[in-house]
RNA sequence: GCGUCGGUGGCAGAGCGGUCAAUUGCACGAGACUGUAAAUCUCGCGGACAUCGUCCUACGUUGGUUCGAAUCCAACCCGGCGCA
């Protein structure tokens, strides 16, 4: 008997938090979310985490459960989500997964392969390669998942060689090595709402932002975590910190958030069209 | 007004007689996506046509030199700087 659960996803801006409170109260449910950022504690303008008021008293999991210098990845959602859709649902409530990290949800739906978290050293041993050396090596072990790879995306090469270390190869998903070995019953609300109007709400909540402190919010996490970690932290970190360290003026940091949004944005719709088939 | 440097595709900025529809970056568009995922990677990006490819219109404007010009010359227009 699977698990119900609703799954809201759409791209930034178009209104997944607030059609998830909505479901939830109507439907007594609790959210879980599916942001690889909301996760950490003290980005909350930059990742535009719903106020208290907001959330009106329906139950949020999966925000501020993290240090931002402390690593969190797809298999520790997979983990975490699973868990709590199992509890959410033990208490007689709906799970509802709302984000716009549509990884997540790949992850979770359809798999990750089991027992192969990061190994850092072996990382650092494989990124020494050259990308050739790399691929060359993943077609010697796994065939089939080489033709799959990208020969030129180097990231994706060595993680395909950290799950050929454990494994010996990379595990079609429908095999049992893949977690979380659990299926659901999932019902879409995909939000994904015309191009201007969408382009526009970006815009509108990115000034919004800019008002609530967005600036001096990036300046605290910088001062706590360095430029390196930063730049893992997402476009707005990322953009607004190059802008902190004086390599781009103000007048080019509005549209160029404005533009790497607009890119994300695209990027989201892109997992829309084959998430929700 | 004189001198000087410059005006290149949406922007920035290469090219400086042919191999240039024009390097590159940004922006833009499309796509991939098995534990860094707001990451990483791939492709396209003057126009028209039936793939290689062909044909148009293009490098401020107008003329000129040349077999051939974004590239050389002249005049003009516009901009930066210097001197007045």
């Amino acid at each position: 008997m699977p698990i119900s659960i609703l799954c809201i996803a759409g791209p930034t801006a178009s209104g997944k938090s607030s059609r998830a409170v909505e479901e939830a109260l109507a439907r007594g449910g609790e959210v879980i979310s599916v942001d690889s950022r909301q996760v950490y504690r003290g980005l909350d303008i930059g990742t535009e985490k719903v106020s208290v008021e907001e959330i009106r008293g329906v139950p949020h999991h999966l925000i501020d459960i993290r240090d931002v210098n402390e690593p969190y990845s797809a298999g520790d959602f997979v983990a975490d989500a699973s868990r709590l859709i199992e509890e959410i649902a033990g208490r007689g409530k709906l799970p509802i997964l709302v984000g716009g990290t549509h990884f997540y949800f790949d992850a979770l739906l359809h798999g990750l392969p089991d027992g192969t978290p990061p190994d850092q050293e072996l990382r650092r041993k494989l990124e020494a390669l050259s990308t050739e050396e790399l691929f060359s090596r993943i077609q010697a072990a796994d065939l089939r998942r080489a033709a799959e790879l990208d020969p030129a995306n180097r990231r994706r090469l060595v993680r395909a060689l950290e799950i050929i270390a454990t494994h010996g190869s990379v595990p079609p998903r429908t095999t049992t090595w893949v977690l979380p070995r659990t299926n659901y019953a999932v019902e879409w609300v995909v939000i994904d709402p015309p191009r201007e109007e969408l382009r526009a709400k970006i815009d509108a909540r990115l000034a919004s932002a800019l008002t609530r402190g967005l600036v001096e919010e990036v300046c605290r996490v910088r001062e706590e975590v360095g430029d390196k970690r930063l730049n893992e932290l997402g476009l707005e970190y990322r953009v607004v910190g190059e802008y902190l360290r004086g390599e781009r003026d103000e007048a080019s940091l509005l549209p160029a958030l404005s533009a790497k949004l607009w890119q994300y944005a695209r990027h989201q719709k892109a997992w829309l069209r084959k998430l929700a088939l």
